[in-house]
DNA sequence: TTAAAACCTATTAATTCCCATAGATTCCCA
DNA sequence: TGGGAATCTATGGGAATTAATAGGTTTTAA
């Protein structure tokens, strides 16, 4: 098993900038809300939708935002899942220790509590950027999404390979999904 | 193998220059939504087409629109696809967060926010160049676009090799498709 | 009993909706 | 096959809606 692409909800995509409030609250972006909303088809009616936080891995510091729908796949698969004993455990403590569920208010935003804003380097009264990456979305502080998005520049310069000077979003799309066809092809 | 995209929609081609209004809109050209239409069949009945778009990479500054169909394609391939753990974070963070997805107006427009149009150079009250390119058409700024397609020009007569003073396109592409079928052959 | 969380309302800026028009293209029939 | 009618395309703009943000008030819970 795992996370089947079959009927995933549509996926977070795009960046944005928001302000943080005095008291920890943020807009989360209204793409991403109506995502969120459709990935939480179980709530009351009339009721605003829900979100899980991840607290990111120290490498990388920031939150991790997920549907409702999607964590509820990735609980299944960490709990009951064929997973080797160690993955497993490993998983489950972080994921489930370092998560909370958090309930958009009526004007579309969460409300971070000092501890998770702590974590991720979060601050009050300051702009949080939002990262769509298709699975889930992710809240940064900027000056660290910049760095971190510099590192992912030069990674993917170099995946380019030796054509990097006359590299193209497209034509590296073009050629991985070429492989992909010939290797489906092969099975 | 190559030349083969059975199953994908029609090739977007050809030029043409439309003006973008005071609030940054756009229309799109009436070949291109046709396409787009065909690519998003699984849109609500009478809703309007949507296209994703994926702001061009630093050395070629234009925006770059997807059929949802062909995205869809990638986003798979990106998320579930089987790439190795530094390629898929790479391409899931770079190519997800570099992306919006539109939805055509009634009257067969997109609207582009100001953070759009300012990573590709885009005004407002201005032409912009529509360039159809097959798997997906760009947007550039049209004095943008003219010095590209010098340089494409400049690189398609060393392509051409010692006969360029001869060079016509249809030599040129017949013994392309000369090559691709000796190459067929000999698999 | 005090800080944090939830609730409610307000403001402004951006986005979308709706309708309108001029010019081009296509259709259709005599 | 000529030419009027109907349709389609690109564009413009006012009105209505939504998004993001701000802040005061009440409730909750440690």
């Amino acid at each position: 098993m795992a996370l089947q692409e079959s009927e995933q909800h549509e996926a977070f995509r795009g960046k944005s900038t928001h302000k943080v409030d005095s008291k920890g609250r943020v807009s989360i972006p209204a793409d991403f809300r109506k995502i969120l909303e459709v990935g939480d088809s179980g709530r009351e009616p009339g009721a605003t939708a829900s979100t899980v936080i991840v607290y990111g891995p120290p490498q990388q510091e920031c939150l991790l935002c997920y549907s409702l729908e999607t964590i509820n796949k990735l609980d299944r698969l960490i709990m009951w899942g064929n997973l080797p004993q160690q993955k497993k455990r490993v998983f489950q403590h972080y994921f489930l220790t370092s998560s909370v569920r958090a309930q958009l208010d009526p004007n579309g935003r969460i409300s971070m509590s000092a501890d998770l804003r702590e974590k991720s380097r979060l601050d009050v009264n300051a702009p949080v950027r939002f990262a769509g990456t298709g699975t889930h979305f992710e809240i940064w502080n900027p000056a660290l999404h910049d760095a971190y998005e510099v590192s992912i520049d030069d990674q993917l310069k170099s995946l380019a390979g030796p054509d990097a000077e006359s590299f193209n979003i497209s034509v590296l799309l073009d050629r991985e999904m070429q492989n992909e066809r010939s290797q489906s092809n092969a099975d």
